[in-house]
DNA sequence: CTCCCGATAT
DNA sequence: ATATCAGGAG
């Protein structure tokens, strides 16, 4: 099989089990989406989606997060690890947002990835689910770990990564199967104890012990 | 490469 | 106790 062919069986198979996927974290508009996601880096969607829960119906616009004062936004992600960055990142970016962007979450890469907190993670995270948009392929913790498991890449560097797998991966498929791949890897195909015999790849992958 | 730095599972 | 979790900045 070559290897846009088993690319090409690997997203029809991951989306007839996942064939509803987005992003789990919780969001209403697109700044929402952004400030969730940049809260997410090396935290679970459950424990973002507890603090938004909160966080979305206090902060409501933009200025919301421009005016607070740093520690009270500090206090109100604390259970977040990395709070006190996230919280300066997110004060910096409400900023911008006002002054660059007249208030709104661009909807480009190249100005997603100029504000602070962001990077092409996040930026692909947001350009997908809230503007339905394919810049590029999000690689997350996810993404590195399971394509690599997959013989998709060699590469450690996530934009290495990206690269590899945007030669292989049909354009239009590419915040698709960065979402499929972190629902697998959330659900079956973990870091710590993958489910090789849950697994829907299990017999095309190259990792699997089935 | 290091730092950031909380919650949860194992 | 330790590894891991939708990373990014300096």
């Amino acid at each position: 099989m070559t290897e846009e062919k088993r690319v090409q069986e690997i997203i029809k198979r991951l989306k007839e089990r996942y064939p509803k996927v987005r992003t789990a974290l919780n969001f209403n508009t697109p700044l929402d989406l952004l400030v969730a996601t940049i809260l997410s880096a090396q935290t679970t969607d459950v424990n973002v989606n507890q603090v938004t829960k909160d966080l979305f119906g206090k902060y409501k616009s933009v200025h919301d997060y421009a005016k607070i004062a740093l520690e009270e936004l500090q206090n109100d992600i604390k259970s977040i690890n990395f709070y006190k960055n996230k919280a300066v990142y997110i004060k910096n970016l409400a900023q911008q947002l006002l002054e660059k962007f007249n208030g709104k979450v661009p909807s480009t890469m190249e100005e997603l990835v100029k504000l602070p907190g962001v990077g092409r993670k996040t930026a692909n995270i947001v350009l997908w689910n809230a503007y339905g948009k394919n810049e590029g392929i999000a690689v997350d913790t996810h993404v590195k770990r399971i394509s690599k498991l997959l013989g998709l890449t060699k590469n450690t560097d996530p934009e290495k990564i990206e690269q590899d797998l945007m030669k292989i991966v049909p354009k239009e498929e590419w915040g698709l199967f960065s979402h499929l791949i972190i629902m697998l890897g959330r659900e079956i195909c973990q870091a710590k104890k993958p489910k090789h015999d849950k697994c829907p790849l299990n017999d095309i992958c190259p990792s699997s012990n089935i």
